[in-house]
DNA sequence: CACTTGACCTGTCCGC
DNA sequence: TGCGGACAGGTCAAGT
């Protein structure tokens, strides 16, 4: 659910909602796999800093405190990150909200700031994770080294990732793609979305496929992506923003979540498959395997 | 190393 | 109505 456009949603809200803020206290809720940090470096390197930046790294959100820690958050599959104002509603509109009055039975951290106003860590499967490091060791931890270049900066471009799929030519195109250690960000609806713009099998093998396409390819991410931000992410089941808000990028896809009805392009059905391990869309006349 | 599969959780939906 | 099972999908560990 959460992939980069929602991620950097996310982000861009809490940016503008809690820079500058200072933290008067944090717990977690009977979550200690969901915030494991003691009260301890809670208390030390949390409780009395304020926020300064907010940032995004493929799917993991940085904020950065003023005690040289920062709360490194990976939201998974269904975690959302609050912001609660005074006002109790944070700005946002409560009749695009998925979510009523926080905490709630999801709720499994939450940092209160000095004026009151506060932020809620949900997340109903506990997938998700956020913990305090210091910021300075963000960038050495397994993950970090790892991922792939971030597909909406200028110098992401067709060879780039013609270069990071050299690797990865004995797999399918999809599970190539969602290889955060190809490229950083792709999650399973703008796979899908990416390889039906340019009319490639999910299924296809990478080695088959030609440089061209890959290049289109590279394009079709950057815009499915761009798009998505347009409109505040996807919000299938628990997406929300900074605020509590949905997405609404779900309204222009183009075969996620569309299985029996017609293709756009082509009136050919879309049926859904398993590929790599996931639900996978397709227009069964367009994106024929091996083109 | 490349690649695949299962585990992690907890909810919803579907068939009987 | 209740109940079991499939499914949801991001990442990592363990398997081939």
């Amino acid at each position: 659910m959460p992939e980069l456009p929602e991620v950097e949603t996310v982000r861009r809200g809490l940016a503008r909602l809690i820079i500058g803020r200072e933290v008067a206290a944090a717990q977690s809720i009977e979550s200690p796999r969901s915030f494991p940090n003691s009260a301890a470096d809670v208390e030390q390197f949390l409780v009395g800093a304020q926020v300064q930046a907010v940032r995004r790294r493929a799917k993991v959100l940085l904020i950065e405190l003023s005690s040289g820690y920062s709360l490194v958050v990976h939201l998974k599959m269904t975690g959302q990150l609050v912001y609660r104002g005074t006002d109790n509603w944070g700005g946002g509109h409560p009749s695009d909200s998925l979510i009523g009055e926080l905490p709630d039975r999801f709720t499994r951290a939450v940092i209160t700031f000095t004026d009151n106003s506060a932020l809620y860590f949900n997340d109903m499967r506990r997938f998700g994770w956020m913990r305090l490091l210091p910021t300075l060791e963000v960038p050495e931890i397994d993950f970090m080294k790892k991922v792939g270049p971030e597909p909406l900066e200028e110098s992401f471009t067709g060879e780039v990732l013609f270069e990071r799929l050299k690797r990865r030519k004995n797999t399918t195109i999809k599970a190539a793609i969602l290889d955060q250690t190809v490229l950083a960000g792709v999650g399973n609806i703008y796979a899908d979305e990416s390889l039906w713009a340019v009319k490639l099998h999910p299924s296809t093998m990478v080695g088959t496929i030609p440089k061209a396409i890959i290049y289109s390819l590279a394009s079709a991410i950057k815009s499915v992506m761009f798009l998505s931000l347009s409109h505040g992410g996807s919000t299938d089941k628990n997406y929300v923003d900074a605020e509590g808000n949905k997405g609404s990028y779900l309204v222009f896809a183009n075969v996620f979540r569309r299985e029996g009805l017609p293709c756009p392009r082509c009136g050919g059905k879309i049926v859904k498959l398993r590929v790599a391990g996931r639900g996978t869309h397709v227009c069964e006349q367009c994106q024929e395997l091996n083109r």
